[in-house]
RNA sequence: GGCCCGUUCGUCUAGCGGUUUAGGACAUCUCCCUUUCACGGAGAAGAUCACGGGUUCGAAUCCCGUACGGGUCACCA
C-alpha cells in the first residue's frame, strides 16, 4: 500500500448534525488527501437503523460543502462521478449483502463464531457478574466457553437453531493472550493485549454488520490507505487491526486524532452541548424536527468558512512556524500528520473570533462590499449607493470581527440617534454646548460637506473662539451620532450629508436643553 | 473499576539531548496613536516544562514510577 494513491475517508453516522469536532476530523482527512494528491471520500455508516435521524446525511454533505471540503468520491460526489464512484454504494445500509461472505470466511477458518445468546440473557450475565464484583464482564476467550454459541453447541444443535430461524450474531474469536501492536501516525506504537478486547459482535441479528466489521471491509474494498479518525476509536483499533490480519489483508495506516474538549476542560465537546456553552458547536444551523428547536451554526453566526476552517485546523495541529492565518490551500500544502498534537484541545471562542477577524481583513474588497450590502438590506432594509457604501465600509471595517459588526457599529449612518449616551451628556453637555453646535451648524452650511473642509471649518472655529477640541468635539459627535464612539465625525457628516446633519443638530438642541 | 491515550504560560501551541535568560498567538494589563471607540504600534505580566526517580558531561526533550486529566468498556457509531 506504500506505493498506491492516497485514499482517505470520513465516515460519520447520520445520527444527527455533524459537530465541529467531526468537521475537524473531516478537514484533517481532506488536508491529508489533498496534500498527497489523493482522494477524500465520504461514506455514511448507517448500520444502526434505530439511531437514524432524518436530514442528518444532507446536513453532513451541506456542512462539508460550506467548509469547502467536499468529497471527491462517495456521498455528495454524485455530481463528479456516477453513483458517487466505482465503489458505490457508499451508504452501508445499501451494502448489506456485501458483508456476509466475509463473515463466512472468518467462520470457516474458525476466527469467528455464531452466538445465540439473547440480549436478555447477556444482560443477566452482566448483572450477575456485577453483583459478584466484576463491573466489566466480557464475552471473551474464557466466558465464551459457558455461553450459547457454535463453539459450545453441537453441530446439529447449531444447524437446528439456524433452521428454525433462531436469531444469532456472529462474534469475532479473539486470541486468549496475544500482544496486538500497531503503529499510530500521531501516537507511535500502541500495544494492547488481546485479553483486554472482547469477542465483539461482527454481524448483528438483523443481518447488518456492526461498525467494526463494516468499517474494515469497506475500507479494504474502497482501497483506503489511511484511517484518520478521532481518539475515541483508539480502544477498538486493536480489534480492527486484528481483523485485517484475520482476513490476511494489508493494514492501512492509522492516525487517531486528539479530541476537542469543552472550554472548561470537562470532557469532550459533544452535540448535546448545543448553545449551552455560549457558542455554536455546529457548522450550520440545525433544526431539530422533534423538539422544533434550532441549534446555531457558525455560518449563520456570521463566520467565514475560511475562518472557521482555519480555526479548526489549529485545534490540534500546528505547522511549527509562527504563521497562524492560513487559507485552505495553504493549509493543504503545510499539513503534516506528524505535526498533529497528542493531547486534547480545549476550544476557545475568543480565538475563533480572532481567526474570523483575520479572514475578514483578507477578503477582497469587492466581496466584502457585496456581503456588507446584502446583510444591510437584510437586517435594516437600507440599500445605499455603492460608492457611498464603499466609504462607510472603509470607515467601519477596522473595528469589526464580523460583517454584522460593521452594520451594528454604523447604524447611526442610517438613522438619527434615538437617544444620547448619558455618560457623555453628563460629562460634556453644558450651557455652552447649544451655542457651539448652533454656530457650527451655520458655519458648516457655508462650506462643502466633505470631511476635509468640515474639519478645517471646525478647527478655524476653535481657534477663532479659543476653544479646545475637548470642549466642542464630543458635543458635536453626541448631537450627530448619539454616541461618542466611532470613526472621524467629519467623515460621518460627509456620509450622512448636510440635511441630515442639520436635522440632527436641531433635534439635539431640542432634546438636550 | 479494567484497558488505552495524554500532561510546556489562563487557553491554543513552538520545542523533537547542548543555539533557551523556554518562542509565538488569543485573552489580560500599560504606554503611544486617536482629545472618542476600535484598528495599529511599543511594552509588561504570565510556564521552576504535572510530580518523583533514573540514563547522560548535559533533559522540557530518552526511560521508569506516581498523580491528575481524557477516552473507552452495547446485537451504537
Amino acid at each position: 500500500m506504500k506505493n498506491s494513491r492516497v485514499r482517505v475517508r470520513f465516515a460519520p453516522s447520520p445520527t444527527g448534525p455533524l459537530h465541529m469536532g467531526g468537521v475537524r476530523t473531516a478537514l484533517y482527512n481532506y488536508l491529508f488527501a489533498k496534500k498527497h494528491g489523493g482522494d477524500f471520500l465520504l461514506r455514511i455508516e448507517d448500520t444502526d437503523r434505530s439511531r437514524f435521524v432524518q436530514g442528518a446525511e444532507k446536513y453532513i454533505v451541506d456542512a462539508l460543502g460550506w467548509c469547502g471540503i467536499s468529497p471527491d468520491e462517495g456521498i455528495g460526489a454524485e455530481d463528479k462521478l456516477t453513483n458517487g464512484g466505482k465503489h458505490h454504494p457508499y451508504r452501508q445500509s445499501e451494502r448489506k449483502d456485501i458483508y456476509g461472505p466475509y463473515v463466512q470466511t472468518l467462520i470457516d477458518s474458525e476466527l469467528a463464531y455464531l452466538a445465540f445468546d439473547t440480549p436478555n440473557e447477556l444482560s443477566m450475565v452482566r448483572e450477575r457478574a456485577m453483583e459478584a464484583g466484576n463491573p466489566n464482564w466480557q464475552y471473551n476467550s474464557i466466558t465464551r466457553t459457558s455461553m450459547k454459541n457454535s463453539l459450545t453447541l453441537s453441530k446439529t444443535d447449531v444447524e437446528e437453531k439456524k433452521k428454525v430461524g433462531e436469531p444469532y450474531v456472529v462474534r469475532v474469536k479473539m486470541p486468549r493472550n496475544e500482544e496486538i501492536k500497531f503503529h499510530d501516525e500521531v501516537r507511535g506504537w500502541v500495544s494492547v493485549n488481546s485479553m483486554n478486547v472482547d469477542d465483539k459482535v461482527l454481524l448483528k441479528s438483523d443481518g447488518l454488520p456492526t461498525y467494526h466489521l463494516a468499517n474494515v471491509v469497506d475500507d479494504r474494498l474502497m482501497e483506503i490507505t489511511h484511517v484518520i479518525r478521532g481518539e475515541e476509536w483508539l480502544p477498538s483499533a486493536p480489534l480492527h487491526v486484528l481483523l485485517y490480519d484475520y482476513f490476511n489483508w494489508e493494514r492501512p495506516s492509522f492516525a487517531h486524532l486528539p479530541l476537542l474538549l469543552r472550554p472548561d476542560g470537562n470532557g469532550k465537546l459533544s452535540k448535546r452541548d448545543g448553545d449551552k456553552l455560549g457558542f455554536p458547536v455546529f457548522p450550520l444551523n440545525w433544526n431539530n424536527s422533534e423538539t422544533n428547536e434550532t441549534a446555531s451554526g457558525y455560518k449563520e453566526a456570521g463566520f467565514y468558512a475560511a475562518g472557521f476552517v482555519n480555526m479548526l485546523a489549529f485545534l490540534g495541529w500546528n505547522p511549527g512556524t509562527n504563521q497562524e492565518v492560513f487559507s485552505l490551500d495553504e493549509l493543504i500544502s503545510s499539513f503534516r500528520l506528524e505535526k498533529v498534537s497528542k493531547a486534547g484541545a480545549r476550544f476557545d471562542f475568543d480565538k475563533a473570533r480572532w481567526f474570523n477577524q483575520q479572514h475578514l481583513r483578507l477578503r477582497p474588497k469587492k466581496d466584502l462590499l457585496k456581503e456588507y450590502l446584502e446583510l444591510l438590506k437584510k437586517t435594516s432594509g437600507h440599500v445605499p449607493e455603492k460608492n457611498w457604501a464603499k466609504k462607510s465600509l472603509d470607515l467601519f471595517m477596522d473595528r469589526a470581527e464580523f460583517v454584522k459588526d460593521i452594520i451594528s457599529e454604523s447604524t447611526y449612518l442610517f438613522e438619527d440617534p434615538k437617544s444620547y449616551d448619558n455618560k457623555v451628556v453628563e460629562k460634556k453637555w453644558n450651557s455652552d454646548s447649544p451655542v457651539f453646535i448652533k454656530t457650527l451648524k451655520s458655519l458648516f452650511s457655508q462650506t462643502n460637506y466633505t470631511s476635509e473642509s468640515l474639519e478645517n471649518c471646525f478647527k478655524k472655529y476653535l481657534s477663532s473662539s479659543s476653544l479646545s477640541f475637548g470642549q466642542v468635539g464630543p458635543v458635536l459627535r453626541l448631537a450627530v451620532a448619539g454616541t461618542t464612539q466611532g470613526p472621524s465625525i467629519f467623515m460621518v457628516m460627509e456620509l450622512i450629508g448636510q440635511e441630515s446633519t442639520e436635522r440632527r443638530i436641531d433635534s439635539a438642541l431640542m432634546r438636550l436643553q
